[in-house]
DNA sequence: TTGAAAGCGCTAACAA
DNA sequence: TTGTTAGCGCTTTCAA
């Protein structure tokens, strides 16, 4: 049986008020009687339950992270690394992490009306985004705190942190059009999610600049997954008149389009050029080396915690919103 | 404010043990009474508390899981499938998740001490195990409800479910054998992980069937990453007498050896064989495809979540310790 | 400087 | 069938 500040209170003979008290370090308790119980409270092995703890606080210092997940083999190195950025500030500043994993969809807000009802968290780390998020409708209505990874269109009078994907996406065509490609193709993540329609937006943008168009046959559509990648690329690569660069909006669909071309027996970088965005570990240890706007995903993951923990804690904040700007970061798979 | 049972019992005029009975769906309620109140509940919008339910209950119905990251870009496609796994199962059983993350070191164990006398959760996923693991070491003695993905050394005496590591590596061996290759070297995990123990020795023995051995110039140790990998088969390639094959203990580190042998421009698959180790998703979409061991991670979470909710409930275990047998998927990285 | 007592929201033994 | 009461472990007001 766990040691309880009762245990300690009959043990030290004194009240358990007393105890608790002495236990936070209170400076109405003599310093003997204080040395004492925290001693003795030492040598039974006490540590606060809690559970209990919170119950009276009325606060839960737990923070909720919902991972959309999608398909049961879901293997995303974007979200180990953004795990680690909010699970480690989360740590440092004493909060537990809730986790839980959804997929998008009818259950989801479920999930999240039930954290916020049975009161188990103070606040949500939010992320992809969509357009129309009913997390965040939601979350607005019942006045819970949280802070969004990526914005939704509209009105936007909540905390954030995203990063500027149209011009991320349109220092990546430029870098292309430079090189002198004219033919250039772009696999667009789902368009529900904001950040797949800035994306896309840059890309557009920027080939507007140069008076070109997204052709129709060189605009697809993947579900952010390797797989997908692979698949639309094969699609693109068929055409006949195919595409002589290929964009990606993420990392993981930018391999699976490496991928394609190789199959094919070309080489990327030379016949093709190939490029994604996100920046993913690997995207510098694959071959050929990845072109891809930068992300700082795990520093991301850190702003958020510390801006949400902020938020729960009623301290003002700085700025609640804040937009990155991206980095280009140039390798091989578009030559050089 | 959010709605209590006090409240709604105020609102229909009876008492609160009533109303809790009634909303648990207990007989000894009339049934007009209970329609009634759990009505009213609704119209309320009541939600327990879970925190003074769990209390009360003396359980915290949450599983605990302590991720090992290594470095801030942790990127690991493993664990966001297996975090898939143990959500979903641990979600549909109705328990909730605790994530913590953690570098494996001194204050690894620290954290889990802490959510034990917290008394923050019913029990615990231990992942990575290491031959001596203090983690387990830990959990026996406080008698805390645990099972782990994968082994340890000595005494075995707790429920686990591991992959056949020794065999999973003889089958790739012999594969690769047959395929004509004597000049194999292999990419070890660290060795504290007992995983990387029984894979070398697979390794190993599959040799010494054909008589021969594991030079020293052959044997590498990566950490895991594809970093790691890429540096280590650099290393392998370099030497005066390169080996045909290159086995890496894990995918990643075979993706990142596949780097390295694309970058001396030579061909995977034809100049030289790369094999991996786990079968995550993208060793199927990668170019060539990577041969590997496939491990079913996702399944494996759903697998250990369920016996740890056996074990915490009290309910029976058929099985306490499973040892799967592992298969082997040949594509395109070692030839045809 | 200390302790008694109330209460966080809930469940359950017991009595009526 | 219903209500009274105690109690889970803790914090905090209030009084001594």
């Amino acid at each position: 049986m766990p040691v309880t500040i009762k245990d300690i209170a009959k043990r030290t003979g004194k009240s358990i008020t007393t105890v608790s008290r002495a236990l936070h370090g209170y400076q109405d308790v003599s310093p003997e009687t204080r040395a004492m119980i925290v001693r003795v409270a030492e040598e039974m092995g006490y540590t606060p339950n809690l559970l209990a703890q919170r119950l009276q606080k009325q606060r839960t210092d737990t923070l909720g992270f919902i991972l959309p997940t999608f398909g049961p083999r879901f293997s995303d190195p974007f979200f180990s690394e953004f795990l680690a950025g909010i699970g480690n500030t989360a740590g440092e500043y004493g909060y537990d992490l809730l986790v839980s994993t959804q997929p998008p969809g009818e259950k989801e807000l479920e999930v999240y009306r039930q954290k916020v009802m049975g009161r188990q968290v103070d606040g949500f780390v939010v992320v992809r985004t969509r357009c129309q998020d009913p997390r965040i409708q939601y979350l607005r209505k019942v006045q819970t705190p949280f802070v969004a990874f990526g914005r939704t269109e509209g009105d936007l009078d909540y905390p954030f942190v995203d990063e500027d994907g149209v011009a991320g996406m349109k220092m990546l065509v430029r870098h292309l059009l430079s090189l002198g490609h004219q033919h250039i193709a772009y696999i667009s993540p789902p368009l529900e999610f904001t950040f797949a329609r800035d994306r896309m937006r840059g890309v557009r943008e920027a080939l507007a600049e140069a008076n070109l168009t997204l052709a129709e046959d060189y605009l697809a559509f993947g579900d952010l997954t390797q797989r997908s990648g692979l698949a639309q690329a094969q699609k693109l690569l068929s055409l006949s008149k195919p595409p002589t660069a290929i964009i990606a909006g993420n990392d993981l669909m930018a391999f699976g389009a490496m991928s394609a071309v190789q199959q094919r027996g070309l080489r990327v970088g030379r016949d093709i050029a190939i490029a994604g965005f996100d920046d993913i570990p690997m995207a510098e240890t694959a071959h050929p080396p990845l072109t891809t706007v930068h992300q700082p995903i795990y520093k991301i993951g850190r702003m958020i915690t510390d801006m949400l923990i902020k938020i729960v804690r009623g301290e003002p904040l700085e700025t609640q919103q804040v937009v990155l700007q991206p980095q280009l970061i140039i390798r091989q798979s578009c030559g050089e």
